[in-house]
Parts: C-alpha cells; sequence; structure tokens
DNA sequence: GACAAAAGTTTAAACGTTTAAACTTTAAAA
DNA sequence: TTTTAAAGTTTAAACGTTTAAACTTTTGTC
C-alpha cells in the first residue's frame, strides 16, 4: 500500500497526495480532507527509505555512547533526546564497544543527518571518519583536543579548583587528588583545578593518584595508602565511584568518613546523594551540555557556519555530608 | 557519488558493481577486483535508503527502553547489542519518555525489520499498535500477561520463593516483603513465591508493602515501620534501589544490617556488591534472556512460525553480607 | 573447429517518494 | 463577458539501488 492507493483512492493525484502529506498550502481543502480520509481509510504511513531517497535527508540524529549506567550519561543522553524530538528529529543511540561494529552502521551520510559523539571510545579514529565522510557532527564531554570541532564539556579545571577551594576552608591541608585514566584531558584539568587552589592558600599537594573510574579501582587506591601508612586527611576522587571505592577501603579500616578523612567526588551519580555517606560531589551541567550540543549539531546541519569553538559549562559543587572540618588531633 | 559512478570507473555495469556489494558468486575474479578497486578509490558506500527501498528490509532492529541507568537493563542491552551485531543487524535503541514521540518514529514497517521491547512503558499500547502494523516483535521482562507474544522474562515466583528460603534457612520467622507497584506481574510473583516459602516452612507472613522502585520510597517504608514501632527480622526487598533506601533509613536509627535485620534484594545492581553492606540479592541471567530475545526475534522476522509462548529463566540467588542468622534476643 | 552448456554480463523495470515545470481551473479585475 | 493573475493540479523525471530476464562470452566436449 503506497502513495499511489492514496491517490487512487481520494481520485487525486500522487503530488496532491505528496502535498497533503508534507502539509503543502496549495491544496484545496476539499481535497485535503478527502486525502486525509482516503489515507485514514488505508492506514497509510508514508516509506521512509522512499522519502529519504529523495530527500537526502533521514530525520534521525544518531549518538554514540559507550556507557549509560551512569547519571552523568543519563542525565545527558535525555536532555538530547527529549529535545531532538522537540524539534522533529529522531535520536537513534549506538551502544559503542570494541568488538561492536554498531557505529560503522551509524556513521553513514544516508543514514543519519548528524552525529553527537557522547564521550567517545575511539575519539581520534571517530572524529577523523566522520570528518571525511563529512557527517555534521558534535563532541559532548571530550576527553581529548579538537579545536576546531563544536564541543560542550564541563569546565574541569574549575570543578577541581572548587572541590579542593572547599576542603581547605574546611580547614583541611593534606588534600590528595585520585583522578581516572591520566590520559584523558579531564583528569588533567581537574588535576589542574586542585594544584591551583592549593596553590593560592600556599599548600603543597598531597599527591596524586591515577587509576580507572570504578569503585574497585578507588578501593584499591585507598588500601594501597593505608598500608603504606600514608593517609591524607581529605581526599578529591576525580568521580564518584571512585570515591564510593574509597569510602569503602577506609571504612573497612574502621577509619569514618567525614570523621576522620574528607571526601569529594564529581558526578553526582543518582544514589551517592541517597546512600551513608551522603556524597559531596561535583555536578555536570548536565541539562545545558545536551541543549547547547543539539543546538549547535542543528545549526551545524543546516548549514550554518560557525566560529569552530570549545563551550565550557560552569559545574557545581553540591556540599552534602561525606566533607567537614578537619579534625584536630 | 553512487553506483553509477562505480560502474563508470571500473568499465563494468552497474548490475555487476551491484552484485559484488553483494558477495553474489557470478562475478569473473578479475571484475570483482576492478570493481572493489574503484569503489576503493571513490571511497564507496552504497546508499542505505535505496537499498531498503528496493529489498524491503533495513538490517535495523529498533528497541525501545524506558530506564537504562541500571544494571540489568544495561546487561540486556548490550548482550542484545553484541548478539544483533553478529547476525548483522544494527540496534537502533530509543528511549520511551511519557512526552516523547520517539517510538512512533521507530514503530514503522519500513524503517526496522523487527522491535525488541523491553520493560515497556505503555505495554499493552505498544503490544496492539505493532500487532496492528504488522512489526514483529518480541518482550522482555514484560509486566503484563501477553500469552500469544514470544516473551522472555525471569521466574519472579522463583526468585521471591528463594530469597525467602535463604532467609528462613537463617532461623528469620518475621519477614517482611516490600515490593514495587503491585500493578506489576513481576511483583505479584515474587510475592507468591515469598508467601509459598513461608507456607511451606509453616510461618505466616509478616507483611507486603509496595512502593517505586526507588531509594527513596524504600527509604519510606523503613521509616513508616520504625515509626510504627513494627519491625520484622528479615526484609525481602523486590528491588536492590529500595533495599538501600531500607539499609539506609535503619542505619539513621542506629538498626544495623546485617546484625539487627537482615536485608535481601533483587536485580544485583552494578555496585551493591561493593558497597557496604554488600547485598544479598536476587540475579536475572541476562545473557540468556538477550540472547533467547534476539533469537526468537530473528526467527519472527525469517517468517519461522512458533508456538507463541513464554520463556521462563531461572534466577540465581547471589547470597553477600546483608543477611546473618536471626538474632538471638 | 563446431556446438552446447555454463558462466558472466547487461538491459530494463521496479521500489515509493518528492520536485520542478507545465498545465488547468478558479477568482478578481476591467 | 473577457482577460489576467492566482491558486491548484498533474506530468515527468529523479533519487540509488536490486532483480528477473535477456543476452554474450567462455569453457568443455566430441
Amino acid at each position: 500500500m503506497n502513495i499511489h492507493d492514496v491517490a487512487k483512492k481520494s481520485g487525486l493525484s500522487v503530488v496532491t497526495v505528496s502535498r497533503v502529506i508534507n502539509n503543502s498550502p496549495s491544496v484545496r481543502e476539499a481535497n485535503r480532507q478527502k486525502v486525509l480520509k482516503a489515507m485514514e481509510e488505508l492506514n497509510y504511513q508514508p516509506n521512509s527509505a522512499a522519502r529519504s531517497l529523495v530527500r537526502g535527508k533521514t530525520g534521525v540524529i544518531g549518538m554514540s555512547i559507550t556507557n549509560f549506567n551512569d547519571s552523568f550519561y543519563d542525565r545527558v543522553i535525555r536532555v538530547v533526546n527529549r529535545k531532538l524530538a522537540d524539534q522533529g528529529y529522531f535520536l537513534a543511540l549506538s551502544i559503542a564497544e570494541n568488538e561492536v561494529e554498531g557505529d560503522n552502521f551509524l556513521f553513514q551520510r544516508d543514514r543519519v543527518d548528524g552525529i553527537i559523539l557522547l564521550s567517545p571510545l575511539k575519539e581520534e579514529e571517530y572524529v577523523a571518519e566522520l570528518k571525511r565522510k563529512n557527517i555534521p557532527f558534535v563532541l559532548l564531554d571530550n576527553q581529548f583536543h579538537h579545536e576546531d570541532i563544536p564541543s560542550v564539556v564541563v569546565d574541569n579545571y574549575q570543578g577541581g579548583y572548587e572541590a579542593t577551594r572547599h576542603l581547605i576552608g574546611l580547614g583541611h591541608s593534606q588534600i590528595a587528588y585520585i583522578g581516572g585514566p591520566s590520559v584523558f584531558l579531564s583528569v588533567a584539568e581537574r588535576k589542574r583545578g586542585y594544584v591551583q587552589a592549593l596553590h593560592e592558600a600556599g599548600l603543597t599537594p598531597f599527591g596524586t593518584e591515577y587509576c580507572g573510574f570504578t569503585v574497585s579501582s578507588g578501593y584499591e587506591v585507598a588500601k594501597k595508602w593505608i598500608r603504606e601508612d600514608r593517609l591524607p586527611t581529605a581526599i578529591f576522587s576525580g568521580d564518584d565511584f571512585i570515591a564510593l571505592g574509597v569510602v569503602q577501603a577506609l571504612r573497612e579500616e574502621g577509619i569514618m568518613v567525614p570523621h576522620d578523612i574528607s571526601v569529594v567526588g564529581f558526578d553526582d551519580q543518582e544514589f551517592v546523594g541517597e546512600f551513608y555517606p551522603r556524597l559531596t560531589t561535583v555536578r555536570q551541567p548536565e541539562a545545558q551540555m545536551g541543549n547547547i550540543g543539539v543546538d549547535l549539531l542543528l545549526k551545524l546541519i543546516h548549514g550554518e557556519v560557525m566560529p569552530p569553538a570549545v563551550t565550557k559549562l560552569a559545574p557545581q559543587l553540591l556540599v552534602r555530608e561525606s566533607t567537614a572540618s578537619v579534625r584536630k588531633t
């Protein structure tokens, strides 16, 4: 059942039917009704492959994600989804995994009108490929420098700075930083903020450790410090999961947070704010990130030329229960 | 740049090029090489809209999800993604939200070859629509009865039964159940298992509460019980989030898990096993669920007729630290 | 070296839309 | 009324593939 059937049924030409489908104004009202009725009766829906073929547009925006069981990503994705829907686009999510070739599928000029890369796995590779294929795309929360591509990130420097200032304000002077993998720009930026805050206060960094963004690696780092009998009085974790692991390791040794040691996380994972000890953390502005990202992408798609730029958004420190004034010894 | 350009460049016809693209055997090896070379040089990729149009197949499987920041869903989705990729299909995820019409987009016969519904939001509505549109689909973790549609669920009855047996085995006799929203089949089934286990042991249910699948609602229920001074010695929560809320509420009142009260969860959320107290929980066989679901869907797509049936999978009890022998009073 | 069969290639039509250009009807103006 | 402009409709071509059927070349047999 196709547009010709509708034309036949309504006694008009396919072009008129097409006009009705596309809300063209140049259709006599009486005829519009006839067509609408015929479409209704036949339960007709235009074939999207045919449409895409002739128009060269799909109405689909692809988004490649690696991780979604994570509140930060969850929030960004939902905002993007909603905003795109408002603009008449459909968001097709693709899960990027090392072995799975899903993105090869998505990264085709004729399948999507544009692509959003959220913390992509093989960032450099993807960026090169999309450029080569001439597919409009934006980067969200990218981990490497791409000055020539519209990208939106949180100001990680500021996040690290504020988290550390908060600890200093509580009287801490022995503050350690545990970051994620050191290759990431975000990890380095958070550290830069941490160092700067300490510097301004005339303090020296207690030390930095790099590990994975997981509970278990935070756990390991804290255990190591305990073994070495070398503990700070406050820890800035570049990630909530790491922070949770740290808290767990300390607890197992009878070291209580925040009584003995203060801990700050990053990202405001869903229930770190609900579960003991409620974690002080740095929240990223996911809504802004998603909205700005979509705006940029749509502009790109509509051919607007923009000065390529990195948009940096301000993070927000959420003070909860895992940080307290330094204990007098 | 299209197939005609490749044909011209390689000195052969478009049909031959098409044959090469589709790995048809009836192409002389020398010509195949010519075509391959031309494709390579032109950086050619076949237009998928045109392909879909003529073949009536897209190679896309849609999956409607509501919630993904959840380990259970995460695991199922990843398995499905991998398995579909292995079979040459692309998984397009669509986030179903009340206001967002994404699924209307996905639910079109010419956009996808099939659909997987994972715990759909408006289950009845979706099922009716997909049936009407004659789109092959399967249900995963569905919450209502649909005997005539291929669906895969965990045996929730058994999950409730085993969790409760475990608590009984630890000497508990005052065991409460906190389920999710009572409309859900899964919630009722878990309760049925809970009641049956108690019954077999000659015990009477301590009581049942229904609430949302969230930390805060678990918290509320526990607080209410505390206010009423009416606490069981063990609690079976139909969800890990609820369990976490319960633990938190109890802790705030100085009631320790598992010392004073034992708690069992459901779903094995990512870090309930890493964070204190490591939660005893019921794990669903996500891998099986995803694999079987994909198998069923592909059979449906290939026109195989199957006796429509609900596949019930066995859950697995993971005993950790949140359950202990009942305290002698 | 002629002939048949097999292998490989091409022509032509189809998939279901949209769009520019041509045509026809209707409404307004003279 | 006729003329003209505006409004509405249709014809024809295009989008980039695949596929059946027709055709041509190659290979093998006698």
